[in-house]
RNA sequence: GGGGCCGUAGCUUAGCAUGGUUUGAGCACCCGGCUGAUAACCGGGAGGUCACCGGUUCAAAUCCGGUCGGCCCCA
């Protein structure tokens, strides 16, 4: 007996288990350090991490993107690529941070943080901001996220801050970073500005009043300027009406008063037999005057007239805005063009904070329904009613935001657009349409980037200001040391806040702009920032641009636009050169998913079900731009399709090459054509998984290799099992084995970066001598092996398997039943090899190759009666009855001459219809896609039907065999009894019987422990003793 | 209001860039078969107005225009 070299393998392990049992061999045998310190090759790749913030747990999705990355990296790992910055990062500051901190300590109001001290506040939220890191690390581990957790950088290092402080200085000697009083959104809970793209993720849908207001133009009874808002608390602050020249707008007489509206909305407003008295253009209407609408505050001068602005438009409202230079971007901009005073009654919280209002001291959106109220008494509306609109809300503590007026540092994105534009032209999107999409409008319409937050837990803006206003920005740690004397240990607030130092300009002391910036300005730094750039006196070549990054689609407007931003103003060029977005993963039910819903799936949870290969399987199912739902039959489904029948593939090999001792080591050639064909096929197919790696398309590769699978499984193995079989071992075994072993070795290294778990489990026991799949080069394309021409042929001979098998159960002859022959005619020929190959599962005594006219067919014409019947009129029934009654000249002279003649008419081709029949005792199908035809002769003479009779009892034997639990090689003592049939049968094929079952004896008589079977109604008893 | 993506069988989808036989799979269902690796497999059945309308063309799931529906983004 030989040492079984192959461990034989529980076929239905649990992923999950596979995959707990190769994350500690991978940690305790220290593979992933070796990926990480020693690459295959010397091409540089350079990856970057979007860094999370690990102050909440990790979800589904991050498991995807994380997912992503990872195959990512393990192919250029395999590939021969020096990955560089494989490391992870972290995000640890911004208003998520300190509003988490807040909640902590039940603090509402900025005060509460700056009585408690900031220096504690901060601590807090430094100490906050890792609390979910071994989670994070778990999920890593097992999703098997490969990258050097202890090299990851993090964004709030004094490291870092400097880089961007020597980023923020370079700006701001550009002109680039400045300082302006703006219309900036605002949150007034967390009482800071924030950035168009941190709005942009708290849009929501909400209710609104939507009030047609009425102003009095100044020394009229009953003449209106009609207008709209949907913010009735910005009524008090109201100080011009806003129209647009260019339009046509119509005084309307309605219920005794008049009203100024846009032409084109006086029949929504009015109704549709509107009275107008008279048009005139917007032109008309400027420098009129109107009495204040709402009397408490008092009105600045030169205000309350109308005013041009190109913004006004029809498509909402009247086409007359009402403008309150305190809450609008536009109507600021109005307000700055006549130089007047702004009317802002509302404080830093958001309350009305104005004695002389009624509703002094209530939040600004809490005012609408008194103030609605307070017109209507007056009759100050027209109409009021419910608007269903998207209004913004700060994401992070969901308070509705409000524009407001307010000093602020904006860094001016909108003069680069044309640069970001260009840069963005280097860049290779998946999907492509962000590129010109999503993306580029984005780009197009870039604005300032509001930079700067009140608040404290951020990197400090490196900016001083004396009392003269003149300003310093400081660029590094050193630069500050020496010009104030001192080396700042910390650069968070407050610490920071206390370094002054003398203006150089005019001598008075300098402090510290008292901001922090927004949050996203760090993650967009990490190109340079997480490398300590430009104070780590290396160029930033070997590591920029990034080769590729990738996120979910919310990045476009988050991590993807701000690191193309910050590249483009400080390197001017791309920041990385592929992006690839992944769309989200939608519950069970294809909802998405939300905190608020409560159907969020946590990475861990989803893993420790599934196990993480299935996990992965899913995540590169299906193009990863597309949302997709969680689908527990889809996964069970891909893992079984993809694991289960390769675990199957590998134990088939494994229990029979320990059978021979075959041990593999490698495939050099082979004669025989399945063997041949399945090493075509696989490097095939390897050309095509390579490029699709290559261009980061991991879902079609991952198809490519399940499609494989199916093909090494149901074509190859069910075709070459009998050659394992065989009892000596001999070239063609050995071949057979080789074959096998190297298709394996093949689809285990292309499933490495993809399913990282159960590839390098099966691999190494495979290759046993192997330290990992993960530290062997990705397979080179052996192109001496890819045979097309044979590729094509076997995709013929598959055809014509299926059809055959179609006929035979449409005919109802069992496949174990021998035929007499297999005609088929084919537009390529097909080697004999080949077609011997297939023989088996045929079934057939003969299989031929023939030419169209041996075709057995019987082919009639038809008239087509539609047609003919109107020219031969009362010849019809008898010309019928020759043509269809035609035993084949007529198809003939048809076919030569296009048109026939009977009794006299000439019948043009198309009065005339071909119809084929097969001949007696055959029958036929076709595949029109490869134009294959088969028959298959259905005659069946005794001695067929003997040899199928043969087949059945061997059939019965290995099913006995089988429940047995016999060894594939155990020798059993056979005895079969039955009627004379089964004599018959048994004298002819006795000897044959005993070889496909192993027997060393065949008696036939019944034994007390025969089983009774009914073949076809025959009764056969048969026993089967180990021997 | 503007922009993007999507719509193919009950479900998941391939095909669409470059128009060309009868839109191809898988799951589930039914019937039959095969099986000395298989919780697997094979064949068949049923199930499609390729969302709808129109146009271009000899020919449209595919190209063009529009409509409807879903999702997302912007203002």
């Amino acid at each position: 007996m030989k040492e079984p070299a192959y461990e034989q393998i529980q076929v239905n392990k649990s992923l999950k288990a596979i995959g707990d049992e190769m994350r500690t061999y991978w940690n305790e045998a220290g593979i992933i350090q070796k990926t990480l310190t020693t690459p295959l090759g010397n091409k540089p790749f350079v990856f970057l991490e979007g860094p999370p913030t690990a102050n909440g747990r990790p979800h589904v999705g991050h498991a995807m993107t994380r997912t992503m990355k990872d195959s990512v990296l393990r192919y250029h790992y395999m590939a021969g690529y020096d990955i560089r910055r494989r490391t992870g990062g972290w995000d640890c500051h911004g208003l998520p941070v300190e509003i988490e901190a807040e909640k902590h300590f039940g603090f509402k109001t900025k005060k509460e943080i700056e009585n408690f001290g900031i220096a504690k506040f901060n601590e807090y939220c430094r100490e906050s901001i890792f609390r979910y890191i071994d989670e994070w690390m778990e999920a890593d581990q097992k999703i098997g996220f490969w990258v050097d957790h202890d090299k990851s950088y993090v964004t709030l290092r004094n490291d870092y801050i400097e880089s961007e402080w020597w980023a923020l200085k370079s700006l701001f000697e550009k002109g680039l970073l400045i300082r302006d009083y703006k219309i900036v959104p605002y949150c007034p809970r967390c009482e800071t500005s924030l950035s168009s793209h941190e709005v942009s993720q708290g849009y929501e849908d909400v209710k609104d009043p939507s009030v047609f207001v009425k102003f009095r133009e100044s020394g009229t009874e009953n003449t209106f300027f009609l207008a709209w808002t949907t913010t009735p608390w910005t009524l008090p602050s109201n100080q011009f009406l806003a129209v647009n020249e260019n339009l046509e707008y119509s005084l309307v007489e309605y219920e005794n008063n008049f009203y100024y509206v846009a032409s084109a909305v006086a029949e929504k407003l009015f109704g549709e037999d509107v009275k107008v008295v008279k048009t005139l253009s917007g032109k008309d209407l400027l420098n009129r005057k109107y009495e204040q609408l709402i009397p408490f505050l008092t009105p600045s001068p030169n205000t309350l007239f109308v005013v041009s602005g190109d913004h006004v438009n029809v498509d909402e409202g009247t086409g007359i805005v009402h403008t309150s230079p305190a809450f609008g971007a536009e109507d600021f901009d109005v307000g700055k063009r006549f130089g007047i005073e702004m009317l802002n009654p509302i404080n830093a919280s958001g309350k009305f904070d104005d004695q002389r209002l009624p509703w002094n001291g209530k939040f600004f959106k809490d005012a609408d329904l008194e103030i609605t109220i307070l017109l209507k008494k007056e009759n100050k509306i027209f109409k009021s009613e419910k608007v269903s609109h998207s209004y913004p809300f700060c994401y992070r503590c969901g308070t509705p935001l409000i524009y407001y007026p307010l000093q602020a540092w904006f860094i001016r994105v909108s003069t680069i657009r044309q640069k970001l534009l260009e840069n963005n032209q280097n860049i290779n999107w998946l999907p492509e349409h962000l590129k010109e999409g999503r993306f580029g409008n984005f780009l197009s319409e870039a604005k300032d980037w509001s930079l700067s937050r009140n608040r404290y837990w951020g990197t400090t803006l490196p900016i001083w200001t004396c009392g003269n206003n003149h300003m310093k920005a400081i660029g590094s740690i050193n630069e500050l040391e020496k010009l104030s004397g001192k080396k700042p240990q910390d650069l968070h607030r407050p610490y920071i806040d206390e370094i002054s130092f003398k203006c150089e300009e005019c001598g008075e002391t300098m402090h510290r702009e008292p901001y922090v910036i927004d949050t996203w300005f760090d993650s967009g730094s990490a190109t340079y920032a997480a490398l300590h750039y430009p104070f780590n006196n290396t160029s930033l070549d070997s590591n920029f641009p990034i080769n590729f990054i990738t996120e979910a689609i919310d990045q476009t407007r988050g991590w993807f636009y701000t690191l193309h931003v910050i590249s483009s103003l400080l390197f001017d060029r791309n920041a990385y050169n592929n992006a690839l977005s992944i769309d989200f993963i939608l519950d069970e039910q294809g909802r998405k998913m939300s905190k608020s819903k409560g159907n969020s799936v946590f990475a861990l949870d989803f893993l420790n079900e599934h196990g993480p290969d299935p996990v992965r399987a899913f995540f590169l199912t299906g193009v990863p731009w597309r949302a997709k739902a969680i689908d527990k039959k889809l996964i069970n489904e891909t893992s079984r399709k993809i694991f289960g029948t390769m675990a199957n593939i590998y134990s088939f090999f494994a229990s029979n090459a320990n059978l021979d001792g075959f041990h593999y080591e490698k495939y050099t050639g082979s004669d025989n054509i399945l063997d041949r064909w399945i090493v075509s096929k696989t490097n095939t197919l390897l050309k095509q998984v390579t490029s699709q790696m290559e261009s980061y398309n991991m879902h079609l590769a991952l198809r490519n290799i399940s499609d494989l699978i199916d093909d090494i499984s149901n074509f190859y193995l069910r075709l070459s099992r009998r050659r394992f079989w065989s009892d000596d071992f001999n070239t063609e075994k050995a071949n057979a084995y080789s074959a096998l072993g190297y298709v394996m070795e093949r689809v285990l290294l292309m499933l490495a970066p993809l399913t990282p778990f159960f590839a390098d489990y099966l691999y190494l026991k495979l290759k046993p001598e192997a330290e990992s799949v993960h530290l062997q080069a990705y397979p080179e394309v052996q192109e001496n092996f890819i045979n097309t021409e044979l590729q094509n042929e076997m995709g013929v001979a598959g055809s014509i398997m299926e059809m055959v098998r179609r006929l035979r159960q449409e005919n109802s002859v069992k496949g174990r039943q021998p035929v007499t022959e297999v005609l088929v005619r084919a537009g390529i020929k097909i080697s004999d090899e080949i077609l011997s190959a297939i023989a088996p599962e045929l079934n057939s005594k003969n299989i031929r190759f023939i030419e169209d006219y041996e075709r057995p067919v019987t082919r009639k014409l038809k008239l087509v009666l539609q047609k003919a019947a109107p020219v031969l009129k009362g010849k019809l029934q008898k010309v019928k009855q020759l043509v269809e009654g035609d035993q084949g000249a007529l198809v003939t002279s048809l076919e030569a001459d296009g048109k026939i003649e009977v009794e006299g008419e000439i019948l043009p081709a198309e009065f005339l219809e071909v119809h084929e029949t097969p001949n007696s005792g055959f029958a036929s199908a076709s595949d029109q896609r490869l134009s294959v035809e088969v028959f298959l002769n259905l005659e069946i003479d005794m001695k067929l039907q003997n040899e199928g009779f043969a087949r059945e009892i061997v059939r019965r034997v290995q099913v006995m065999r089988k429940e047995l639990d016999l060894q594939y090689d155990q020798k059993i003592a056979l005895s079969v009894h039955g009627d004379s049939t089964i004599e018959t049968v048994l004298s002819e094929y006795g000897e044959w019987i005993q070889s496909e079952t192993l027997a060393a004896s065949l008696k036939r008589e019944k034994l007390n422990d025969s089983r009774e079977w009914d073949i076809d109604g025959d009764k056969v008893s048969i026993s089967v003793r180990a021997i």
